[in-house]
RNA sequence: GUCCCAGUAGCUCAGCUGGAUAGAGCAACGGACUUCUAAUCCGUAGGUCACAGGUUCGAAUCCUGUCUGGGAUACCA
């Protein structure tokens, strides 16, 4: 916390304004942000709209229906505030030249309640909006008012939704796709909760099958090596130290009396006992990383609690599946999957797909709305039967989500590391945390997008880390921090915010500053959308180069009162916004740097 | 073979599902600390958006091919 905070009024979220609307799958429309942003562009659509029908009624434009037109932020200033492409949609159902029809508008525009200076008409037949230079400071005091709820929308109106990831065999360590996974995954979680969802965080243990059989194996191998016997490691098992640094601790406590007892009993024991260490592990790296779960759900309860049995019946009831050659299979094809798919063996076992579909069953059973999975992009063959068996067990397809995530490539000396759990080569995430530093390496995982493949070059990463893109951030959080530290050793004190005079602030960095903090619930809301925090990322980068630019123009305190009144609160709201960025990000917001 | 992802500045990547003159960060070059933190700022330079067609007022973005890189194509998980 810095020394001071402004805190004056109630934090209350403004009700509901038509606006910006989104779909989520599976879920209709969705009122969702309401900024000052917003209401302008609103304001101005519906103005727009209104222009069409009157000039409809008067007859400078033909009698059409509104298309979806967009008012959209120009990328270039010289293009106003706001801009509509209206006019240019028009042309094809009014049979009019864009700019014609632009005329047409511009001419039966009601700007009334809206602070708008001037509508040119220019480019194609583009509508442009310049507004009062200010107009944007009035989003200052509602920042500062709503703190850490500034940013948040109900665009999610309380709707469950639940983000699976990792989820990483609990036989080994966590490696740098799980940790990419782990990154892009909580913040997805933190964005949604932002964008108002009701939202769980869920970690799916592969806690049975063929993949804890090998386990087994291979925990009972190194066991009896460890006590001087003949024993090997299967092929297809687990050739990892870590494996056998976890034996040397299972024979401390429990010594050789395991030595004697049968084969697949001495197995279960180990296996629960490795389980438990290395599920422990996994919780305690994911912690420090910044990421912790709702729920840790067992794959092994599916089986006991009768789950599987129960889906493959409820797919065998409903005809989507066949016997063939002693195993049942699945009608993928039905689906437009290539080939249809085992459910359960020739030997009778059900495969891992089936426990994946009873595991999705039972999610939209315990009542989600919207199923968020993040699959590395090896799985991503997986999708569309998973899709399809949802389907058929009479769930919306589109209610589940599978964000593919693109592998990393991990650089060490210029050379590709290969990973791999079973050769037990791979740099761990508790190694990255150590090398990197955990705020460098979730703001690195979740810069780029998720199905872009990512080179992390772990020597640039250590040798870069002080022109990291993160300490620029955080930087310009200690710096405001800093401002307000001078202030209090000045025996200064913060005004109150009625009786800032904010029109005080009209130099272009404190204006394009005061911009880009009103835009975050907007882009709260497309990222969310979107499931894109990597744009976020951007967004808050941008936010501290405004701040760092208006810094070293300008001087926060000095002998003007009522500047020195405004220009706090503008760095207040400042700090407001970069704090609830980089918190979902998972970012640390430290006061000194 | 089929399917998925990517191809944008020297490098790493954005580009918000079709908008106006394609943007950042590193790297390069030239400037700015007697003042709230120079982990910063200001400026310069850098492009055939892989290639060829198509769709329309308008394409890096959409559709069809081709090329390159990665991944997927198990009664593994």
């Amino acid at each position: 916390m810095c020394p001071h905070t402004l805190v004056h009024g109630n934090t209350r979220l403004p009700g509901g304004t038509p606006g910006a609307y989104f779909l989520v799958p599976g879920v209709r429309r969705i009122e969702a942000v309401s900024s000052i942003v917003d209401k302008i562009r609103s304001g101005l659509a519906e103005a727009l709209a209104e222009a069409l029908k009157s000039a409809g009624l008067k007859g400078s434009l033909p009698v059409v229906e509104t298309p979806a037109f967009v008012v959209e932020v120009p990328r270039e200033k010289e293009n106003g505030d706001f801009a509509a492409n209206l006019a240019m949609l028009l042309a094809k159902p009014a049979r009019t030249a864009p700019r014609k029809a632009a005329e047409a508008l511009v001419a039966e525009l009601d700007l009334k309640g809206l602070p708008v200076e001037r509508v040119e008409i220019a480019g194609p037949g583009f509508i442009n909006f310049y507004l009062r230079p200010n107009w944007v400071l009035a989003a200052l005091p509602d920042i500062v008012k709503m703190g850490q709820s500034y940013g948040r929308v109900n665009a999610g109106g309380g709707k469950k939704v639940q983000v699976e990831f990792v989820s990483a065999n609990p036989t080994g360590l966590l490696h740098m796709g799980n940790a990419r996974g782990a990154a892009l995954g909580d913040s997805i979680a933190s964005l949604l909760d932002y964008a108002g969802f009701d939202v769980t965080r869920e970690f799916y243990i592969n806690d049975a099958g063929n993949q804890i059989e090998h386990f087994g194996r291979s925990l009972e191998a190194r066991y009896l090596q460890l006590l001087g016997r003949q024993a090997e490691v299967p092929e297809e098992g687990y050739h990892g130290e870590d494996i056998a640094e976890t034996m040397r601790g299972f024979l401390e406590k429990y010594g050789d009396r395991y030595l004697e007892v049968a084969s697949p009993a001495r197995r279960e024991v180990m296996v629960k006992y490795a389980l438990a260490e290395k599920l422990e592990a996994i919780k305690k790296s994911l912690g420090e990383f910044g990421v912790n779960y709702d729920v840790w759900f067992s794959e092994l309860y599916l089986h006991n609690a009768g789950k599987v049995a129960e889906a493959i019946k409820r797919l065998r009831d409903s005809g989507y599946t066949y016997e063939y050659e002693d195993a049942l299979w699945f009608k993928a094809r039905e689906f437009g999957v290539e080939k249809d798919e085992v459910v359960v063996r020739g030997n009778g076992i059900p495969t891992y797909f089936a426990a994946d579909i009873a595991y999705h069953m039972d999610k939209f059973q315990r009542g989600f709305q919207w199923v968020i999975n993040i699959w590395g992009a090896d799985h991503h063959g997986h999708v569309p039967r998973m899709k399809g068996a949802v389907k058929a067990l009479g769930y919306d397809p589109d209610a589940l989500q599978i964000i593919i995530m693109q592998l990393v490539r991990l650089y060490k000396s210029g050379e590709i590391v290969r990973m791999s759990k079973r050769t037990g080569q791979f740099v761990t995430l508790e190694e990255l945390m150590e090398e990197v530093g955990r705020d460098a390496a979730r703001y690195f995982f979740v810069m780029r997008s998720a199905d872009s493949h990512l080179d992390f070059d772990l020597d640039l990463a250590k040798a870069q880390s002080n022109d990291n893109p993160v300490y620029y951030v955080q930087y310009a959080n200690a710096r405001i921090c800093s401002i307000l530290r001078q202030l209090a050793e000045q025996g200064g004190s913060l005004p109150g915010l009625d009786g800032v005079d904010l029109s005080l602030l009209n130099e272009e960095a404190e204006l394009a500053l005061a911009r880009k903090l009103a835009d975050l619930p907007d882009e709260v809301a497309s990222c969310a959308k979107d499931l894109a925090p990597h744009r976020l990322a951007r967004y808050v980068h941008e936010v501290a180069g405004l701040l760092h630019s208006f810094y070293n123009a300008h001087r926060v305190i000095t002998d003007d009162v009522a500047l020195t009144g405004a220009r706090l609160v503008l760095v207040i709201a400042t700090r407001v916004v970069l704090q609830n960025c980089l918190n979902i990000l998972g970012v640390s917001a430290p006061e000194k740097m």
